[in-house]
This record gives C-alpha cells, structure tokens and sequence, in this order.
DNA sequence: GCTTGCCTTAAAGTGTGCTTTAAGCCTTAA
DNA sequence: TTAAGGCTTAAAGCACACTTTAAGGCAAGC
C-alpha cells in the first residue's frame, strides 16, 4: 500500500511542498518512485513526517532531524550518538516547559492586575506602560 | 536611577543591539535620552524588556508586543482588549505545552526502542529509516 | 484532440527577528 | 592631540523554514 503526495499531504494536514522540501533536504532518504517520477509513500514514511512534524513543532532544527537521518542510515552503531542528541533535545524540552510556566505566571500575574485596576483597585497601570508616559513629563534624575 | 543601554543590557542579558531594535519598532515608548542623545532607562522599562523577552521566549510576536503597548498607551479603557489578548495567548501556551508533552512522549517511546536494538530485543529499527533502506530493494505494490 | 488537473523540477520570494555593518559624534585617557 | 571606546542612526545582511512561482510532462474525461 502506497501513498500519493496527495494522499499523504491529507493524511499528514501537511502541504505537499512541504513534504517535497523534506525530501530535498535529505529528511526522506529512500522514497520510492512510480514509473513516471511521482513519489511513492509507505506508512513508515508518513509515521517518520508525522514524527519530524512533531519534533518540529517543538523546536527541533531541520539540520539536527537531518543528523539523526544521516545517522539512522549508518546503521546500529550510530544508536548511541541518536540516543546522545535524543537526550540533549529532551533538555530543551524541559528548559521549554520552565519557559512556558514562567509565561503563564507572569500572563496571569498581569491578568490580575488588570482586574484590580478594572475594579479600582489599583490606580491605572502603575508598574509598566502609563509610568513610562507619565515619566515623560518630569524631571530626569541622570544627567 | 537610570541606566545606560550598556547596563541595560548587562542586566538583562540582552544584546544592546536587540533594545534599540525594540525601541525602534515602538516597544519602549518614552524613552528618554541624556543631553547627548543617550538613552537613559528606567527600572520599569527593563522590568518590561525582561517581561517581554518572557513572552518571546515563549512564541508571543512581536506584532502582538506592539498592539499592546499600543493599548496600553490609549489608557485603560482599553483593558477589555489586553485582557482578550492575554486570554488568547493563554490558550496559545496551553497548546504549546500539549506539543511538549507530546514531543517528550515521542522522545521517550523513541529512546526506549533504541535500548531494546542495543540490548538484542529488537531486530535494528524496525520501524522507520533502515525499513526504508531495506525497502529500496524490493518490488513496489502500487503501479 | 484538447482541456483540466495533478505531478515534476529549480529557483526565487516571504516573514520573522534579530545581527552586522557603516558612518559619524562625543568623551576620556595617554 | 590623538587614539580608543562607547554612543548614535540607517540600512543591509543573515538564518531559518517554508511558500510561491514558473515551466513543463503525463493522463483521464469531454
């Protein structure tokens, strides 16, 4: 059972460009052909772009998922170099998790701001922005 | 207590380079300068870059920062819109930690099947690169 | 036979966010 | 007084990952 571009890029919610462009950047080693150039995918191909999309989704570089290609098609003995960079990305996994929890706090910490300063409790927007406006009318203390 | 763009950029690890490019694309409105036409920051607009670069960190764009200061330089009744606009990146950083979890899950199954090729378990990778190889060498189904 | 539509390729273009370069001014130390 | 080093600006350049364009081939339906 093969796959058409077409088929693919349904089955994958990914514009077949783009899949053309990973396999020009070597992301695709080994896709097949039928008798008048189209590309031929099997499932294997679309669980790997399915997986690339993942990983890509989440920062990881095309040249870093081109490595790990490059790697897979130089055998079993490259096994622990692809675990080394599966570790070092799982890093920037959890370095990514802390930056998106300091976002919330920090989203959520200004949300309620703003309902203080809606229920008045708080004299406009005192820390950021309108201080920096009303700064622009007094005195410099450099200088 | 102001600061030069020098110490500004010590203190928040941000190349001096990337805060005039901010200010320059009017996210450090009322900046003042020095008679000689320095800038001189105050501790709430680093407070601010340093927020700032917390929500770039995380995906936030740039055009996003800019509506914002924008709002919040029209006074509070725009509050309602900030509010809407922070809600939105919200969810936003929920799906990016969905995509996380995700990626880790996908990294972790990935290293788990490396052990088992290392430890004989599994014959090679069965699943993804090598099958393609192996396939080059065989008949297609399809055409 | 001709149009429609999907396929092919190579190459150029786009969007985003910096980053670097170039040219010049001011201050300070030698 | 002159050279170093930090500031200024505007503009060009770069990295990345697509995305779009252009030019053309093949096949099925009218």
């Amino acid at each position: 059972m093969s796959f058409t571009i077409k088929e693919a890029s349904e089955r994958l919610g990914c514009p077949a460009h783009t899949i053309r462009f990973y396999e020009k950047e070597g992301l695709l080693p080994y896709i097949k052909r039928d008798r008048h150039g189209n590309r031929l995918f099997e499932q294997d191909h679309l669980d790997w772009i399915r997986l690339m999309t993942c990983f890509r989704a989440t920062g990881m570089k095309i040249s870093l998922l081109k490595q790990m290609v490059n790697l897979a098609l130089d055998g079993d003995a490259t096994i622990p170099q692809r675990k080394a960079i599966l570790n070092q990305y799982k890093e920037e996994l959890f370095r990514r998790q802390n930056e998106l929890a300091e976002a919330l706090d920090a989203v959520n910490n200004k949300l309620a701001i703003y309902e203080e300063i809606e229920e008045g409790r708080l004299p406009s927007e005192s820390r950021l922005l309108n201080q920096m406006e009303d700064r622009h009318n007094q005195p410099t203390k450099r200088e």
